[in-house]
DNA sequence: AACTATTTATAAGA
DNA sequence: TTCTTATAAATAGTT
């Protein structure tokens, strides 16, 4: 671009060598500076004169910044096209390996959560769903079959509580009994009532304050799906 | 250089902006090598693209050997300007603190996943139910938002052919009437009838093979939970 | 992906 | 280095 056409190799004068490198420099600088801001790339640029000295840009998020996104990004490229060569590489992994990896984690994790979405096409939008949705069941179907195994231990816990209260009252009406041949009199019946079986309250569970709905099927179409009351969780954690 | 001046400002359009950037990094590519091979300069460049795909050249000397040698410059111009201590831990972490994130990072993915669940009690299964239920939301919000763009593009081309079949018919109309009056006899109305301008048609869209529900809002409770047809996704993807 | 009207970059000269 | 200017290149808008 400029009064005579160029050939694409070294200039052999040393002065308009010099001096077409200070040109184009600054133009590379700026073109360097334009693309990063007319199309919000992160970009480094770093030039080394003949002579040994430096020049360089960077989008604002700064040269280290950069760096360390390519070498996670190259470093996350090959682990992608060289499959596992070294068994022992596991453990051989320097740290910028073990840094991309970490960015191709967090990134998968961020999409998990729902956020970082705007590079995701439609295609890959719905697999994230499907992932998601299927997760949701899955985890779902663990909630129940843990809640199940609550309810049983409760179950379980109530058969025995009952079974005391039987042996209790039986004793008890032995006592008075006794009592009353001893006395030679009737005493009035002041015992407190027995409490009525557990077995027949569980359906208040759902009342007062606590409005989830609760559903419960071993399936993967389970839908427990609900805020437990704290007094249900205490009992339900492991 | 172009049609028109050009403000040194993120592109919004996003088309323009992706169209931009593509003729601008071949430019810059170009350039990179132009003075690297004029000027006999060592040059790395490395641009990553909004969407985080990545560009780089780089002097026959390999970007690794630039990039060391630009970390040896640019850390003897800091032992000049600031005797600091070490920089970040960033670069300094060793591996096993490494190793730990990413075992974290894993397990917290299987559990995204819907994986590994047994080692969690209620309470954490359901603030994983909880997560994926808000992600799900985002992407479906994300994915709506998608559609929405893409059904709007859509719209548009149906405006101008629309207005192309109009205009065609009306020249179709003119010329009979002209067959009309130089023949001097009717002719019988045997032109094809023209087809329905498309804006009476797009209902059909759901009909056929494709039998999902399209529901589409804008707010984050939007459900639009369904498999594109190929056809459209065609249209869709970036 | 091509095509051009224009704007930019820059080679040569001073 | 910097300025000027003629000209080659790059590219914005369009098809």
């Amino acid at each position: 671009m400029g009064r005579g056409r160029v050939q694409l190799k070294r200039i052999e004068n040393k002065i308009s060598r010099q001096v077409t490198f200070s040109k184009r420099r600054t133009g590379l600088l700026k073109k360097a500076h334009e693309i990063s801001v007319l199309c919000d790339a992160d970009v480094a640029l770093i030039v080394f004169s003949t002579k040994g000295k430096l020049f360089e840009y960077s989008t604002h998020s700064s040269m280290e910044a950069i760096l360390e996104r390519y070498e996670r990004y190259s470093y996350a490229e090959k682990l992608l096209t060289a499959p596992e060569t070294e068994t022992q590489g596991s453990w051989t992994l320097e740290s910028s390996k073990l840094r991309a990896k970490i960015e191709v984690l967090e990134k998968n994790i961020r999409h998990y959560v729902g956020e970082d979405l705007e590079p995701l096409n439609l295609r890959e939008l719905q697999s994230v769903e499907q992932q998601l949705e299927t997760a949701l069941k899955r985890i779902r179907t663990r909630k129940n079959q843990v809640m199940h195994e609550s309810i049983s231990e409760l179950h379980k816990k109530e058969r025995a509580l009952q079974e005391q209260n039987n042996a209790l009252s039986k004793k008890l009406k032995e006592n008075e009994k006794n009592d009353q041949q001893n006395v030679g009199f009737m005493l009035p019946p002041t015992q407190p009532p027995l409490p009525q079986p557990l077995h027949l309250r569980p359906l208040t569970i759902g009342s007062g304050s606590f409005q989830g709905t609760v559903v419960i099927r071993e399936d993967e179409s389970a839908q427990a799906h609900t805020m437990m009351p704290p007094w249900l969780l205490r009992h339900m954690n492991q």
